[in-house]
DNA sequence: ATATGTGAAAAGGTTCACAGCA
DNA sequence: TGCTGTGAACCTTTTCACATAT
């Protein structure tokens, strides 16, 4: 705007990125927070601290969205929370289907944070017919029969999936056909989906992996920091870091010989 | 290593990509059931298919982890499973405690998908006295009060915090002081932790508020369409934009009108 | 004086396309 | 011939640092 450029940027006008998007609604929640306990403004700094995020990414996050703060003075709370409701699409309400109620599809039927938000769980719907009627979360289990008629009666557009793995892509293909377009997927397996379909995926193994990924290092470092700290004190750090930095063996990235075993 | 290249890459040597890391649990898991099939080999592109991503992306992985596989043939696949499961530290065991057990942490206790993989439900601990001694998945569960004791006994460095929200940072300090250094967070709050502590969370109604971004873009875009096929062209979402925003004429990138969507 | 908004630089991640090896 | 492994190009995201506005 200081810059007098006049031309769009052509390709890019107003598309938000996606690490933005996926930012959102961890600033909603504390502004939310803010908003409950009637702060009226807030800093990016203070903000930022309070979602987990550093301030200059909150700013430029923010950027994309348009200019909704004060220079010297911050952020009106109730003001953005309802700007970025709305570029989330939190000010409709947004229908949902769980398919597959089992330990965790129950789970979910019961979190309160669904219903706190825009989103309200249409219908609970499980292939077992000894299931069908059963209560759960104060709502009739449905059968799997009905699934297309139940999406198209509630006008749902987001389903999640808490099936088994096995079952899960054909229930995804149901929900497709009868409409729906947004997926959240907890079962273990990669849905296939026609262009136009999001899926995400909630997997519970591969966040432990992840976590024992890194606790491996950590416990290779204390290994390494242990055997330098019975004698030195302080190259704690250097020390873990050269080690594991090449002691690893097999064939790092100048290849040497593979050391473990092959099958 | 064709390059003779024999000075070190300085600053990035053993550090395998954080996105690298988090695909390789889909791998395993796209190998593992290929493993179960006794198929002996797979090329990138197969198995970048059953683990839905592309195969360049596969091969730049893997080529992360070292060379593993045979030109003009592919991987073999016992044995990327032996490697990748012990760069994930899946070879050792993970003790584990979930902390929590309303739905949420019993649906986890539940789940098989722990014990298939090198984790181990070590203990369930809850704040509710009443709880106590009560069976959840074949296990008692046991009270807060001795969550310092459990944590030792068992040697458990991976703790899932599935508590309300308001329990979650108090609860994640008393596991860290207790020696747990990796947490999965299923409370829908940010933890802060001290340097050394991995946290990892997964928060269902930020899926599904992503999952809603997207969905209003692409009814955005049908309502759009439709509109443009009736009426007058644009104005429609100026004028609601002029409603809710009021003194603050949103700026838009470069001031100019914003044609379609609402922000 | 203070805190936003944003170009520009840096870092990180993905895709391309092909050399190299079986 | 066929498929891996990987530099190089490209794109996205993060960080920096400061001009800009109140």
């Amino acid at each position: 705007m200081a810059t007098g450029r006049t031309h769009r940027p052509a390709t890019r006008s107003r598309g938000i990125p996606e690490a933005t998007v996926a930012r959102l609604p961890l600033y909603l929640r504390a502004l939310t927070a803010l908003s409950e306990r009637s702060v009226p403004t807030v800093s990016s700094e203070e903000l930022a601290a309070a979602a987990g995020v550093n301030s200059a990414k909150l700013r430029k996050d923010f950027s994309y969205l348009g200019s909704y703060g004060t220079r010297g003075v911050g952020y009106d709370v109730e003001y953005l929370v309802y700007q970025i409701s709305r570029e989330l699409g939190l000010t409709q309400d947004w229908p949902v289907v769980i398919v597959g109620i089992g330990n965790l599809g129950a789970a979910l039927a019961n979190y309160g944070g669904f219903a706190s938000r825009g989103f309200r769980v249409a219908a609970l719907i499980d292939a077992d017919p000894a299931m069908a009627g059963q209560p759960v979360a104060g709502m009739p289990v449905q059968h799997t029969d009905d699934l297309e008629s139940i999406i198209s009666d509630n006008g749902v557009s987001i389903g999640v999936i808490s099936t088994p793995a096995g079952a899960a892509q054909q229930v995804c293909e149901r929900l497709v056909a009868a409409g729906v377009t947004s997926i959240l997927n907890f079962a273990p397996t990669v849905l296939s989906v026609p262009d136009g379909v999001d899926v995400r995926k909630v997997d519970l193994s591969i966040e432990l992996q992840i976590l024992a990924f890194h606790e491996q290092r950590k416990a290779g470092e204390d290994v390494a920091a242990e055997a330098a700290a019975v004698v030195p004190p302080a190259a704690r750090t250097v020390a873990a870091d050269a080690a594991d930095t090449e002691g690893n063996g097999r064939k790092g990235p100048d290849g040497d010989v593979p050391a473990v075993m092959p099958a």
